[in-house]
Formats: C-alpha cells, sequence, structure tokens
DNA sequence: ATGTCCTTACCTTAAGGA
C-alpha cells in the first residue's frame, strides 16, 4: 500500500499539477491539504476518472482537508475532537481496506505564526488535541498513520538555514516538543527512520528563490503506530514536482507499507 | 531583500493567510 500526502495550496491552481503526479506516482491512498475549496466545489470527477474514492473535509478559502483512495474506505470521520467550537477543517479519518486495514488520519496542523499570540495559543491547544487522539488509536494495536502538513521543523537538520526560523511557530521549542510528545507515545517518524542525514525537505517557500537555493524545511511528515511501522518497506520524498509547472508549495512524501 | 502565490470580495486592486 503506497500512501501520500501533498498539501497542494489550492485544488483549483493544482487540477493540472495534481493529476499528472497521481498517474505518474501511482499512490494507492493520497492525504491533500490546503484545498481551499468548499466540498460542493471540489472536482471530485477529475479523480474519480482517474480511480479514486474521493472524501473531503473543505471550507471556504482556508484550509481544507481531503483523502484519495484506489482502495476502498470505510468509517470515515471529518473533525478533530476536543473542541466543538473548532471551525477549520484540518483533519480527516478513513480506513483504507487493503490486505490489511489501515486507519489513516489526514491533518493540516496550524501554522502557529506570529509567536506568541492567539494563533500560536491555538496550534499548541490543536497539538494537545492531536495527542489525545493518538492515543486513543494507539490502544486499538491495529496500523495507524497519521500524515499531512505538520508546519513543524522537528530539528534543525530539517532545515537549510536554522538560524531563519529560531523565533518561528515552526521551529519553537514548545512546537518542537509537542511533536517529541506524539513521538514519545510510540510513533515512528516513518521518512527520519530510513533517512539519517540532514538536507532533506518538502517544503520552499515561493519567496525569495527558495527552491533555486535549496532553502527548504522538512514540515510534511508521515507518523506511523508500532503495527504499521512493521509494515514499511520504502518512503521518500518526491521532490522533483516542485520544479514542474505550476508547482505548489510543498512536494509529495509517501511511504509503502506490505500491507 | 519589503522578494510569491492563492483565494475572496470591497472584484481591473487590495487584503489575509501562508
Amino acid at each position: 500500500m503506497k500512501l501520500a500526502t501533498f498539501n497542494i495550496n489550492g485544488i483549483k491552481a493544482r487540477i493540472e499539477a495534481l493529476p499528472a503526479w497521481l498517474t505518474a506516482a501511482q499512490p494507492d491512498v493520497v492525504c491533500l491539504q490546503e484545498i481551499k475549496s468548499v466540498d460542493d466545489a471540489f472536482p471530485r470527477e477529475t479523480f474519480e476518472a482517474l480511480g479514486y474514492q474521493v472524501e473531503t473535509h473543505g471550507q471556504k478559502s482556508f484550509n481544507g482537508v481531503a483523502i484519495l483512495s484506489k482502495l476502498p474506505l470505510e468509517d470515515v470521520t471529518r473533525g478533530l475532537p476536543g473542541d466543538d467550537s473548532d471551525e477549520q477543517a484540518r483533519w480527516i479519518e478513513a480506513t483504507v481496506i487493503g490486505r490489511r486495514a489501515v486507519r489513516v488520519c489526514g491533518l493540516y496542523l496550524p501554522n502557529g505564526n506570529p509567536a506568541p499570540g492567539p494563533k500560536y495559543d491555538y496550534k499548541l491547544a490543536w497539538m494537545a488535541r492531536m495527542e489525545a487522539r493518538a492515543r486513543a488509536l494507539l490502544a486499538l494495536e491495529e496500523p495507524v498513520v497519521f500524515c499531512g502538513d505538520y508546519n513543524v521543523i522537528p530539528q534543525d537538520e530539517d532545515a537549510a538555514k536554522p538560524d531563519q526560523w529560531t523565533t518561528d511557530a515552526l521551529a519553537l521549542p514548545q512546537s518542537r516538543s509537542a511533536f517529541r510528545r506524539l513521538l514519545a507515545l510510540g510513533l515512528t517518524d516513518a521518512f527520519r527512520a530510513r533517512h539519517s542525514e540532514a538536507g532533506h525537505y518538502t517544503f520552499w517557500d515561493y519567496q525569495a528563490g527558495a527552491w533555486e537555493r535549496n532553502n527548504g524545511i522538512r514540515i510534511d511528515h508521515l507518523l506511523l503506530s508500532p503495527q504499521a511501522a512493521d509494515l514499511l518497506t520504502n518512503t521518500q520524498i518526491d521532490k522533483q514536482v516542485r520544479a514542474g509547472d505550476k508547482p505548489s508549495d510543498h512536494v509529495p512524501i509517501w511511504v509503502d507499507l506490505d500491507c
């Protein structure tokens, strides 16, 4: 089962680049972030024609997540538990029926800038809610994958220029600490488990020639429950997508699970 | 380097978010 995550920065703007990557990469399951679309406006037919079931959790203008899957999906749920007043569309779950059933959580973690401030408070509260949800799913002792745009640079080696991020919500100690708490639950950062060296990124800002200078950061992650980690056979970042026509500022990252 | 891109609304131009 090839399972990917991709922050597309607007489904309308990526209506050519996303199908092109799907056709080339052939993932079984894709979690999308920042679809920036309400459910009714999502161009589902484009992806159904490529063989994908489409489940969206959108909102107007901002945020919005979706799951595309060539394998059957069951028990789709929308929204991160823990705050009924939260109206931001940043979380979707589904069970993928492959040779084994895998619970997939697609997430778009709040950016949190400027920090300190209410946006940073929201980020940290959201991460605490995610920790609680992860704890509940881990108790099932089944394969679970938490994938998406975490808006967290886990360590300095995950940024080309870590000095540029020291006061940013993506790299502040509280953000990194909350990310480490997820790992401490028993989750595995799939990419870091297979690639120990520095210099692998999933995001390059549109500004200031970040791509041309390879001034990137690694903020898109797939965290695996122990039962999913046991099935991990491969994981890669599709960096070349950033050099394509009309690219997102993020690129896809994926895992292969033996199931 | 105040450097770009996407979306929406106040819609041929600016603002908010990232």
